[in-house]
This record gives C-alpha cells, structure tokens and sequence, in this order.
DNA sequence: GTCATACATATGTCGTACATATGTATGATT
DNA sequence: AATCATACATATGTACGACATATGTATGAC
C-alpha cells in the first residue's frame, strides 16, 4: 500500500471520470443547444471504456437535461431546465427540517423583494385579477376559503411580476413552505392572535392599493408587515424550541 | 395499428415507467434516509425486466441524489441536495437569454428581501467582517479591487443572514448574474455615470451604518437605492432593446 | 480474545446480441 | 418527373451473461 495521504481521492467511480470527461470535452469543444454529440460507441472507443459505461455518464447528462436523445437522431445538447431538476428532489420526507426553514424563509425574502420588481413593471399589470380575487377574499366566510384566497393573492403578485422563473420557483416552493408552516403553527398556536398587538395589521386591499397609488418604498414596508406573523417564526429563538 | 388518438401518451421509454414504479413505491412505502432498497436484482425480478433497465432507473436516482450505493452495502435513501442538482446546469453557455435574465433579475429580488432577514439575525451577526471589506474598499484604488470588494461585501451580507441555502443559492448565481452584467453594461456603458442625476448613491459604509444603527425599514430603501443602477437595466425597452 | 485469512454478496464494468424507431435510398406507379 | 410505398441502414434502447471490485461476515490460527 503506497497510499501517501490516507486516501487519495481516487474515490471517484469509472463512469464518474467519463462524466468530468465528457463534461470538459463539451466545454472545451464550446457544445451549444442543437449540436449534435458524436455516438455513443465512438466515445466508447475514443475514451477506450465499453458503452455501457459510456451510457451510464450520458444517462447522468439526460437526467439533468443537458442532453436528449432520440432512437436513430442520435444525441444532442439540449437546454436544460434550471428548476425542473430542483422540482424532483423538494421532497419533504426527503429533506432535513433545516433545510427546510432555510426554504421557508428564502421565500418571505423572495416575497419581500418581488414588490420592487412590480412596481417596475406596473404598466403593463392587469390590476383587475388581483382585485377579484381581493374581493372573493372578502366575501370569504370559512377559514378554508380565507387560507386559499390567500394563497392565490400571493401566487398572483408572482405572475404579475412576469418573471417565469421566479414564479415557478414560487410553485416549486409552495409544498415545503407548507409544510413548515403547519409545523410551525401547530407548535405555536398562541401566535396567530397577538399579532394586533404590535403592528396595524396590512390586508391584501391595502397591499393592492398601495401597488395602484402608492410607491415602492411604502408597499415594501407594507409587505413586511402583512409577512410579520411569518419573520416572526423565523426567530431563532422560536426555531430552536420548535426542532 | 389500433391507435385509439393521434398518439397516446405511450411515449415512455421503459426506463421512465420503471423510474416512476420505482418513485411511487417509494413513496407509498414510506422511505426515508437511511433506509435501504432492495437489491437490484430484487427489483429486477419484481417488476419483470432486466437489470439494465433498472440500473438506468436508479441512476437516475443517483445523478439527482435521492439514493447513494456502495459496493456491497446495497443503496440506501439519500438526503438530496436541493441545489446541487441546479448548479450542474446553470452553465451561461447553455441557457437562453430571457432565462439569465430572470435569474439575474430574482438574485435582485432575494438581496432585496435579504434586509429583514439581517435585522432578524443582528445579535449574533459579526459586523467586524463586513467593516473590513468596507474599509478595504475605501482603500482601493484600482476598478478590480473596487469591483472584487463589491462582491466580497455582497456575499457577506448573505452570509451574515445566517440562511446557508440562500448563500449557497448566491454563489450558484453568481456567474449567471455576472455574464449577464458584462453583457448589459457593454450594451449600454452611458449608464454607469448618469445615475447621480436623480438620487444620491448609497454606499456600502451607508449599508453597514444602517444594519448596525438603522431600522429594517431604511435599510429596505438604502439598498433600493444602491441596487438600483441593476433595476434600472431591468427594464423591459432596456431588455428588449439590448436583446 | 484478537488478528489474519478466506468466502459470500451486491454493486460496478464489460461484451455481445437483438429490438425499435428514425432517416435514407430504392423502386414501382401514376 | 413527382409521389408514394417499401426495404434497408443506422443509432439508441433493452436484455442477458460474465467477471471485477469492494465490503461485510465467518472461519480459523495463535
């Protein structure tokens, strides 16, 4: 045994080497959407390992969506999409609880800055959805209907914003954030009636006003107070005594 | 041919209907990190193909982290990383424009949102680091150490906020974001002077003044007003100009 | 009881053969 | 000559069988 650190990181599997092969080939070879990869037994032969193993790299690249193939068209990069393969691991049984409050909490952040870019793209909004869905929110009666009317508010506030990615992101989210939520309540029920407290509670009607007539600056503060019950949660003291 | 509609979704190739079986079962048993699957010829023989097949199924597993194997340990459940997945393929030379766009556009929207989460997380937080980098960049003198102290005092404030998936999330972006910036800034280099027309610039020394003796609330719009030379680009003639 | 050795086992790699779908060339029909 | 049907070639998809390799377990020597 001639290992001259206690374990050279030849950890890495065969098809492990292919793939960063393959990877930097593709970089260097500057690969873009549309071209066409060479076939799987000149790899092969090329790299000199069987195509099996060959395979089992593009089968990494496939998974991600990098490259796609087809029965006789062969292989080609494709472009891949940025969220779909985050989408197949948020899991919550999967993922750990901290994980999961860092998630929760990426979206309040997310939700705290998404007023800007509205109001960046007002002019072309179509206020009326949101104000519909105000309305259906008012005339709401059981606290189902509420917490849905609630939900789609927020949902709407994303698509008005007109960036795609962000919105999907938003969906994507969407379980885990709902997951910790209940978590989180039904560890601290006392919580959702001394809000009133502290702070003037903001109701969607405000938020939708404020996007119509007012400024950024007030709908930003506005947003962090109707989001105050969530940051709330977030403190850490409330988080250790949760977990 | 007794094609019942144009083409019914039988499109899957085998591997996909395994890969779904094979996810389903997963769930209905309940499966959770550590566990162990079966042995792949188990599997095999339960759902009737060859081994191939579902060795290309689990790998799919395996490239997105859901499982892990070793040698003779069998696999075993695996607790994902949400965004390793997504760093695979956030590569500038692969997505479309309007992609990198909006992702530049949501690492606006988090730092953003970023703000509440450091006044949350102030009594832990080590204004030291973020002192220096201040201090440094008062220093410099050359465009590269003004523009690498940039940086270096973004990443600490994402680091001050104690959230590690959005950190991680920050660095993820950050080469999609620059590609993006180079990209705007050579289309439209006028801009980086005139934005003392209509607002006074915020400097980082503001931003750290804020955090330590300020409320959310001004540092929510102190960083409005540092980001907005960004925001600016943002807007949708200037995209559609510049595209 | 501790250590070294041999064995069993599950995944990793390989080679070959065949299935299947897609593109291309061939040839018949009008 | 243009169109359509057919046959053929080709690249990926699936299958099977064999062996390599690493890990856990049992066996046996001292």
């Amino acid at each position: 045994m001639t290992l001259a650190k206690i374990r050279p990181i030849e950890n890495f599997s065969q098809v492990d080497k292919i793939e960063m092969s393959l990877q930097e080939y593709l970089r260097a070879e500057n690969f873009q959407p549309g071209d066409a990869l060479p076939k799987e037994m000149e790899l092969a032969e090329a790299m000199g390992v069987s195509r099996t193993a060959i395979r089992e790299a593009l089968s990494r690249f496939r998974t991600l969506g990098i490259i796609e193939s087809r029965k006789n068209r062969g292989m080609v990069i494709a472009k891949p999409d940025v969220l779909n393969n985050m989408e197949r691991v948020l899991d919550p049984q999967l993922l750990d609880d901290e994980t999961m409050n860092e998630i929760f909490e990426m979206r309040l952040v997310i939700e705290m800055g998404l007023g800007d870019v509205l109001f960046l793209r007002k002019h072309n909004a179509n206020f009326s959805l949101l104000e519909k869905i105000v309305e259906k929110e008012e005339r709401a009666t059981t606290q189902l209907d509420i917490v849905e009317c609630d939900i789609e508010f927020h949902s709407m506030l994303y698509k008005l914003s007109g960036n795609k990615t962000i919105m999907r992101f938003q969906k994507l989210l969407r379980p885990v954030f709902d997951h910790v939520y209940a978590k989180l309540s039904e560890n601290a029920e006392a919580y959702t009636d001394n809000t009133l407290n502290d702070v003037t509670p903001v109701t969607h009607r405000d938020l939708l006003h404020t996007l119509k007539y007012g400024n950024p600056e007030q709908f930003r503060n506005q947003m962090y107070t109707h989001l105050f019950d969530y940051f709330k949660e977030l403190n850490p003291a409330l988080r250790a005594a949760s977990s």
